[in-house]
DNA sequence: TTGACGGTACGAAACCTTTCGTATATGGTC
DNA sequence: GACCATATACGAAAGGTTTCGTACCGTCAA
């Protein structure tokens, strides 16, 4: 039995997350289906998707499954648990590791409806009843 | 009168970013000074710390008089607005542009103190006064 | 005046990110 | 089988980030 000595995932870079954010939208695609979806608001080539995706594969970002001639990929981390990395990442970064006062400067400094208002509320609410999560 | 078309400045790499933390807290400050408060946690050799600040000067990010000898400098843009930038930045990337999810991951994800929820609830009473900023 | 000290300037290496050209393989169709 | 469309693999260039060695300059004290 091989030990894994599971390796917490580096940062996705810009063009990266671009790829995982089709892939958490789509699904397990090949690189096509990215290329295709990512072609709507930019225009990078398919070579250069298909690096960017083998990249990904190295450092494990995606795995993908080669049974197939056009292989397919999938996101290796969920969509939610990437964006708490990157808020953990920032509040370390910008915020002193403090991921409130991030909360705070979010809030602060944009114009949120007062539906998302009500909803952060809520949410507020259910996390001061202990019911973490 | 020359027409000085404000460019946005870019957004500060890793490294960037932590001579910008120093230069907040500590004010205006010398190579020397941020070399010794990164020294702190980091181990980067002096030079490395003054060829960023130059590039940062280039940039725009900082601003150096130079009227002394050792050259005194300075952010550019406050910690408040380069935070905010960040975080627009972040939400565009990985939160499809709103700032209100990622607020909404950011708490969920994260233990917050009661005092920090508090707070929080405190900043939304106002938001929703209409009494934004 | 000269040397030691502490500062800036500069160049380049090492590494990472992004891009794409080109080679090569594979599968289906005539 | 031969061809064509479409796939992957690979290498390399271009640009950005980070690092540091080395050169050079000014200041001050002996």
């Amino acid at each position: 039995m091989t030990i894994m000595t599971e390796r917490p995932l580096p940062r996705p870079t810009d063009a990266e997350l671009a790829i995982l954010g089709v892939l958490w939208e789509r699904g397990p695609s090949t690189v096509r289906d990215v290329h295709d979806a990512l072609a709507e608001t930019q225009d990078t080539g398919y070579t250069t998707v298909l690096k960017l995706m083998q990249i990904m594969t190295e450092k494990g970002l995606v795995v993908r499954d080669e049974t197939q001639r056009a292989h397919i990929y999938e996101a290796r981390s969920t969509e939610q648990r990437t964006q708490r990395q990157l808020l953990t990442d920032l509040a370390d970064r910008a915020f002193g590791g403090s991921p409130a006062r991030l909360v705070m400067q979010a809030l602060s400094g944009r114009k949120a409806s007062a539906e998302e208002l009500t909803e952060i509320r809520q949410l507020l609410d259910r996390l001061e009843k202990g019911d973490a999560k």
